[in-house]
DNA sequence: ATTTAGCACTCACCAACATCGAGTGCTAAC
DNA sequence: GTTAGCACTCGATGTTGGTGAGTGCTAAAT
């Protein structure tokens, strides 16, 4: 489609841009990338691109700015490879080097990573469990009014919510819905908690409704992972770094996206859902967006699985941010496998 | 010390300056505020009022604004009563209507509602519960590798963490610790988790130092309230509407402090200990500070108490600051009360 | 048939300059 | 003690012309 010289003014047109955040003219790119080629050629294709669309003139006489697609085709075939610095890399092992007990900070950790590094907005999801690999599910009653609903998973990754009821009294009750759920467990998916399950949840162990409703409301919320306290965002002032967002309405628009939790797990889970390992979102495309947003699936063994992203103008460093992401998820498998491996090694 | 005279200038003016941001001359005040005064006297009384400290003028042919003696007189002597309007009754009442099982729902709900209401950034600190009046404290083993400790006030309200050991083999252990804590309890201060303490402990209970030790970092974190969970942050976006927060890196330094957390815990909690009810520390008596806290501290039975607070510029509404954090900490006495008294009357 | 040099043209950006007006301080009259 | 009047200050706003980066087009060079 787009000839070898058209791709390569391209590349060294985004590349350009996203550098500086200034219009790129011809004359630039033929003293800073050496392509054999004098301004006047490269002016040529230079248009040709605009009129098919890659790139976009401010106004007649300023130089050429990527559009959406532009960024598109640069992405999927143009963007080279970005490799940490030892700087960076020092950053990351440092954290490698840490001991983490619990999840939460592993992913709350590589969230702040994340967005150290690259000085966008990182988004951390926390993981969902997969319907298969529930260990078991417990439930303790704490108090008069509060039961304490745990799932293990087979990874030793435990998960626990309070449930709080008008009065407790029938523990035995309890004791059976806890066994119950436990045997039928086994597969369970979330659209699969239907009322059918749950009438022959109640019958088997002769316990008062609500329990029982509250109880797979936990479960479900594990399995679909759609709990506001698991997301953890980073370095939302970061974006006010960039001219971009120098005009502050825009700067604002940005802040109570990011900050909007339940919109932010939409975006986020949406993005990630739509593609394999790592998904490039370019603005514009939700159409309130002005924004590209990358994600990456992170995986804990078998039972588990998170996302996680980064959120900047979509003049972004795509290459570093890709890299940086790669990174990230590696370190949270390693971390995972860490503390997951310790009991392994006991048991 | 002042004449009434210039109090109600001074008042005019800081009244004045908090809703436009502008500088207010002497022609703005005779013709806004009937003092039945000439712009000139108003002149000579504002020159005045610059000389004793209270007033500053950014440039000689501008008008004035206050200085940060000028508004903590305003703060102490001449702020008037804000009511809230029916719309803002109205929106408290909707939430007043709510039901809320959980604290930290009542907290996070709390925050929005401040921020929603005053536009200003708010923060709420999740109660610190009394070391009198913990009912008690349960160890629970629920994997190889994770003990569940909760602690439960007398109140009913429930706060729990996962400690995660390398291997757990001496449940006997576990239960007698559970036991002795138990025991050793009654008036347990932060300062007074000591080593000693442990030692004797890990002696009566003949369980390993480290589950000790962890357990007891627990409930030390609850006493003193240092959980970072527990804090909300809402609103910090809203900044930006303010034009003293037009300079984008000023924004940023604003964000940048408010997104940190730690720091967060030792702004609010420092401001709220020095004072009674509410507290309000003027912007810049920090040194990095440019901006002023209002705090204000609530209780939830006797059990436990934290504090709210509203960060803005120092050009800020006080008085409707005020008023909307008065309602707010009442607003969470209520809804607490509710939950608590549910539990009561079964009792 | 490309590529390139050359040139006229466009347009954002900036500095210099003038203008405006809100606000002051001071003096003199009330 | 208060007020009217006036000269003065100084930031904000608007205008103007120059500058330079960039373009598109044409004609010469390869």
């Amino acid at each position: 489609m787009l000839d070898n010289r058209k791709k390569q003014i391209l590349q060294a047109i985004v590349d350009n841009y996203i550098d500086t955040a200034e219009p790129v003219g011809s004359r630039t790119i033929e003293k800073k990338y050496q392509l054999g080629l004098s301004s006047a050629t490269i002016r040529n294709e230079m248009a040709d691109l605009e009129e098919l669309g890659y790139l976009m003139q401010p106004h007649t006489s300023a130089g050429r700015v990527p559009s959406l697609t532009g960024y598109q085709l640069y992405v999927d075939e143009l963007m080279t490879q970005y490799s940490l610095t030892l700087e960076e890399i020092g950053v990351l092992k440092s954290v490698m080097e840490e001991k983490f007990d619990y999840l939460e900070k592993i992913i709350s950790k590589a969230s702040g990573i994340m967005s150290d590094l690259t000085n966008y907005t990182s988004v951390v999801m926390g993981p969902k469990i997969k319907k298969d690999s529930i260990k078991n599910i417990r439930l303790i009653p704490v108090d008069s009014q509060i039961i304490l609903a745990v799932i293990v998973t087979n990874e030793g990754i435990i998960k626990d919510k309070k449930i709080r009821l008008r009065h407790i009294s029938d523990f035995e009750g309890i004791e059976r819905l806890e066994k119950a759920i436990n045997s039928h467990l086994a597969g369970i998916e979330s659209t699969e908690i239907t009322m059918d399950r749950v009438v022959r949840l109640v019958n088997e162990a002769k316990v008062s409704d609500d329990i029982t409703i509250a109880v797979l409301e936990f479960i479900k919320e594990c399995i679909t992972s759609q709990s506001k306290d698991d997301l953890y965002v980073n370095g939302s002032a970061n974006i006010l770094a960039f001219p971009e967002y120098s005009d502050v309405s825009k700067a604002k628009d940005f802040l109570n996206f990011v900050g909007d939790k339940e919109n932010m797990m939409l975006a986020i889970s949406q993005s990630a859902s739509e593609a394999g390992d790592i998904s490039i979102k370019i603005g514009g495309q939700d159409g309130n967006a002005d924004y590209s947003i990358i994600t990456s699936k992170y995986k804990i063994g078998d039972s588990m699985e998170g996302v996680i992203g980064l959120i900047g103008p979509v003049r972004m460093d795509y290459k570093k941010a890709v890299s940086v992401m790669k990174s990230v998820t590696d370190m949270i498998n390693n971390k995972m496998l860490e503390i997951t491996k310790k009991e392994d090694g006991h048991e």
